[in-house]
This record gives C-alpha cells, sequence and structure tokens, in this order.
DNA sequence: CGATACTGCGAACACTGTTCTCGGTTATGG
DNA sequence: CCATAACCGAGAACAGTGTTCGCAGTATCG
C-alpha cells in the first residue's frame, strides 16, 4: 500500500541502488567516475568544493545528468568516503598481537587523511559505513579477535573510539603541517592574547610548551612517535583491564 | 601597508571584534539575542536550519542587519558553540583525583551535547574556542594537574582526546534514543543485509550482540553506567604508565 | 512490433551567504 | 555648538547552491 508513492527513492542508501537500469541505453558514466572527480575537487578545495555543478562541470555535463547515478549530493559523500576507505590497506597479515596490528591499522588510517583532508569536514552524525567500511570493520574485528575481556558490541565500539581518536589526532597532524589559514592564525593569535590578560595559569604554561606541574625537570621521556605512543596509551585503556572505579 | 586593504575584517575573531561601535545609535539587538535565536534553530531542526534568513526572520528582521553584529554565518557558529559551552557547570570543586574530576567532568559534557546534537554537526576542522572554551580548557588542566606524568601540551592532547570521545559516545547514545531516521535505518539495513549475505561472521556476531570471541560465556561484567566505564578505561590509559611498546 | 523503462539534459524553483548602497542617528573634535 | 566622522538598519541585488520537472531519444522485454 505505501511502496507506490514513493518508489525510485525507496532503497535508501546507495550500495543498494542498482548502477544502472537493465532497459535503456547505457550510461555515458559511471559512479565510480562522478567519485573520483568529487574526491579530485575536495582534495584540491576541501568537502565546500564539491558542489552538483562542479562535480558535472568536471565531468562535461549538466547537473541533473549525475541524478542518474546518485539520489542527491549526500550520496556522493558516501561514495567519497567509502573510496578513500579503499585506500587503507587490509592486506596486511595480522600477527595475532592485537595492539600491535591496531596500532598499525590507526597508521594505515592516519595516512589516508592526511592525503584527504576532507575527511575531517564530513559530519559523523549518521555513520556512513559503505563495502569497504564493513570490511575495514571486519578486519578491525580480526584483529581484535585475541581480546577476550570485550563482548562483541564492545569491540565495535572500540573500534569506533580508535577512529575517532585517529580523526582527532590526524587534525593535530594537519594543523601543524600546512601554512596557518586565516581562521586558525587568527584563533591562536586570540588564545595568546586572552592568556597574555591573565586568569588562565595552567594553559599558559601548556601553550609555552613547559613541561608539567611545577616544572620538575628530570622525568624527559624522549618519545617516539607522538601518534603511535598516544595510539598506544588509549588502546592499553581500551583493551586492558577493568580499571578500578 | 597591507592594513589599508581590509580593515573591517581584520580581527578576524568574533571574541576580539567590539560588540559595538562608539559612534553611531544604539544596537537594537545583541549578539546574545542572535545567539539564543541560533541555538533555537538548531535544537528544533539541526545546523542546517540555521542559516542567516532563518535567524533574521527569528528576529524580525532582515538578512542583511545580522551583519552589523557577525561577519558571517561561520561567527554564528562560533558563538553558538561557546554558549553551549557555557551550560558545562565549571564550579563543581575538584576533588583532587584526576581520573574522578574527569570524568564527572565528561559526564557533565555529554548532556550538554545529548541537549544540543547539533554539536556533534559542526566541523572540527579549525578549533572554535571561545571565552567560555578556554575557561573549560583551564578547568581541565586544573583536573589534570596532580599528573606529572605528562607534559603541558600533552594535557592538552589528553584533554583533546577525551574531548573527541565524549562526542563519540554521545553520537552513539543520540542514535539509540531519537527514532531512527531515515538515513540511519537505512543504513543499518543495510548492514543487516550484508552480513546476511556472508563473508564477514565477526561483524555478524558483533551485530548480533553476541559475547566475545568463540561465544564462550562466564565472564560476563554487569556494568555500571557504560559511559562512564568507557571514560574510565581511556583515562587510564591516558594518564597511566607507559605502556610497554 | 509496440510498450516500457531507462538516459541525458535544458529550464526552472526555492533556497543559500554575502555585498552595496542609501537614509537616518549618534558621539566626538575643533 | 555645530560639522564631521563613524555607526545602525535594511531593501535590493548577485552569484552560487541542491533539487525537480518535463521532454526527446534509445535500448530492452513481452
Amino acid at each position: 500500500m505505501a511502496d507506490k508513492a514513493d518508489r525510485a527513492t525507496e532503497a535508501v542508501v546507495v550500495w543498494e541502488r542498482p548502477e544502472r537500469g537493465a532497459r535503456g541505453p547505457a550510461p555515458e558514466r559511471s559512479r565510480e567516475q562522478l567519485t573520483a572527480a568529487a574526491v579530485g575537487l575536495a582534495d584540491a578545495g576541501g568537502l565546500a568544493a564539491v558542489s552538483v555543478r562542479q562535480v558535472a562541470r568536471e565531468l562535461g555535463t549538466g547537473p541533473a545528468s549525475l541524478y542518474r547515478y546518485v539520489a542527491g549530493r549526500d550520496d556522493l559523500v558516501d561514495l567519497m568516503v567509502d573510496a578513500a576507505t579503499a585506500e587503507v590497506d587490509l592486506d596486511v597479515e595480522l600477527t595475532g598481537d592485537p595492539v600491535a596490528d591496531l596500532v598499525g591499522l590507526a597508521a594505515r588510517t592516519q595516512q589516508v587523511h592526511l592525503r584527504h583532508p576532507w575527511l575531517l569536514e564530513v559530519a559523523p552524525e549518521a555513520l556512513r559505513t559503505g563495502p569497504r567500511g564493513v570490511d575495514y570493520l571486519e578486519y578491525a574485528l580480526r584483529a581484535l579477535e585475541p581480546v577476550a575481556a570485550l563482548t562483541g558490541p564492545g569491540k565495535l565500539e572500540a573500534v569506533a573510539v580508535l577512529n575517532a581518536l585517529v580523526a582527532m589526532l590526524s587534525a593535530v597532524e594537519l594543523r601543524t603541517r600546512r601554512s596557518p589559514t586565516g581562521r586558525q592564525s587568527a584563533q591562536s593569535a586570540y588564545l595568546d592574547a586572552v592568556v597574555a590578560r591573565g586568569g588562565h595559569p595552567l594553559l599558559a604554561a601548556a601553550l609555552a610548551g613547559g613541561a608539567a606541574g611545577a616544572g620538575r625537570p628530570g622525568t624527559e621521556s624522549p618519545a617516539g612517535d607522538p601518534f603511535e605512543r598516544m595510539v598506544r596509551r588509549v588502546l592499553a585503556g581500551l583493551l586492558g583491564p577493568e580499571p578500578p572505579a
């Protein structure tokens, strides 16, 4: 009864909609081409540069034509995210040590984030998980298989935490890497101004890069890769023994 | 020489621009009113519902008028985020136990996230830290003061990780809470279809809610608040001893 | 051989953020 | 004390956005 009003937009998710129908002429373009064009635009100008019109122009056609391949701009973003996920190498053999395996996975994921900064701009509101995202999850769960302290859903949550951590650390890395845009230079200028105004001594010390607490030296840790150290710490907490309440 | 081309938009960050000039008539509205209207719209219809025109309509004026109070839509979002941050109670006394204090702070932060789901939609691309955000940081650093194992910048990173964790857990909580919108019901339907197609046994088990590993029962943990348990685990890793490489 | 379902796409609609401009209002410097 | 410079409100307009409609053409099924 309710399947007549909405028929074309019913299989709401891109991956379940067939790439092309069986009746008409062969499509001149493919979803892969749309995705590639969109990713190219995003790599160059951020996620905001990915507009239906721009992608269409890139493919030498009009905006309306894209709607034969995709239900809307959101689908385009879904395709982009999955394409980026596909760049994470999942053929690396597992060693059986969950921490080591997940550290490696995290590092490879970060490389993708650094290559496609727009990944940080896509809102994590609704989890967008395509075929490659599913493979990614399965791989992470395989790495987590030796861990007996976590239930199935608990492992999924751990993977989610790990992904959020990688995203956050990638954002930090990107900020230090690129020359500061107008926005963030203004932000740090504001922070400097605020701490100079006084009233936030600990923040002032932290921003000055000073050591912890009361400036007591001696407990220096030379540190390897800070990214890896951070991931190790969090993983230790995630997979380790139950902490006391 | 370069200070003549751009003069009005020079103090790029909202907080450094004076609320009103000293010469003309008194403004009929205030930034506070703009912010309140914007937050109201976002609470009701998500961040996308916050358009310059809608906010103007809410205040009974035209779109152009808002630009007397704000340099653009981005500034509006900055104000909104800071207003939300202000809802986190920072007058709770610290106990001296960093873990307990940060768990409490995280819980209060999550409450704000649940009250203002649009916070998850604002891209963490450029860190938007206003006056209340600065106070928030200072408070978190005060809670971290007893921790000697972390340097100043290290503590800031720990706070960032904690915030990312809270955001992620809030997203999960929100998904279970509200009735699924079209998007996410389609997503989970897709996931179900994929695991039904086979080839992802571990994901299938995890989604089925089954226990870990090979389904070996007995190691049940009743768990208190899952949010608090998760935060405790991560904090234990963040503040605990250096894990072995 | 229709009938049917598809593809491509020009045109249009309802939005969006932002700027220009102008008339009226206020405080300040001479 | 007044002229001038700085400011406020807001209508009009511009460029750009996502999306829908409708129509000509084309390939496949019954």
